[in-house]
DNA sequence: TTCATATTTCAATAATTATTGAAATATTGA
DNA sequence: TCAATATTTCAATAATTATTGAAATATGAA
């Protein structure tokens, strides 16, 4: 994955709306969810939607198909694989075992104090 | 591993700049690296290594420790993992399989001389 | 102490990104 | 056709982030 890509990636998910929007995707799966729906369930004005979705889109994490007149995003999960990869190669030399997590939880993992 | 946490991380190296002095910490492991060979390894202006190194810090991805005249700079790794095991929970649900790569591929570090 | 080196701070500027409301476009159904 | 709905575009503004050079600070060595 390019660097351009990546850092394209990483900035789109750095932004509390679209890493909201993305994450929200990712929960509805394949099926993703309209734009409206989105806009509602994460309480985002419908103009500030469409400018963080396509920055999403733009950034190749979240695709967008014209439905009449609604528009479905969905999460691209090969975009995000991606982007895991390239931070694990980045994060996993000389530490190795310390890189992809040995199991997730469908509950997130607590942190030990 | 907080939301503000993950921004801040994201943020950190969405930008040219920090990925590179990110990549080059963890290609130097615990030993880091000073601020002025980064600076040079790189080529970014000494002001600027310093501006950038600090969102590192501050986003908690770079530890940074005074050594007589020098700053010493390492990845933090453990911060990496979180933010990875992060994104791999958020990019699994429902499409388990395609998330954590099942290996690094055949590039071999680059080290420069 | 003085000098040279390493890094940071500061201030000005430039560039990018986010937010908002009004208006525009496009689709659906009556 | 008209009216309602869904989304986007536009323009203005606000907020944040990046870049630069000069000056300041701090250390180590002579």
């Amino acid at each position: 994955m390019k660097e351009d890509t990546i850092l394209a990636a990483l900035g789109a998910l750095a932004q509390r709306s679209r890493l909201a929007i993305f994450r929200y995707l990712v929960e509805m799966g394949h099926e993703g969810a309209v734009a409206g729906q989105i806009a509602e369930a994460l309480g985002i004005a419908s103009t500030a939607l469409t400018f963080h979705a396509k920055e999403l889109v733009i950034a190749g994490l979240v695709r967008s198909e014209q439905q009449g007149r609604y528009v479905r995003y969905t999460a691209n999960f090969e975009a995000m694989n991606g982007l895991v990869a390239y931070l694990t190669e980045n994060c996993c030399r000389g530490d190795l075992a310390a890189c992809c997590p040995p199991k997730r939880s469908s509950k997130p993992a607590r942190k030990k104090t």
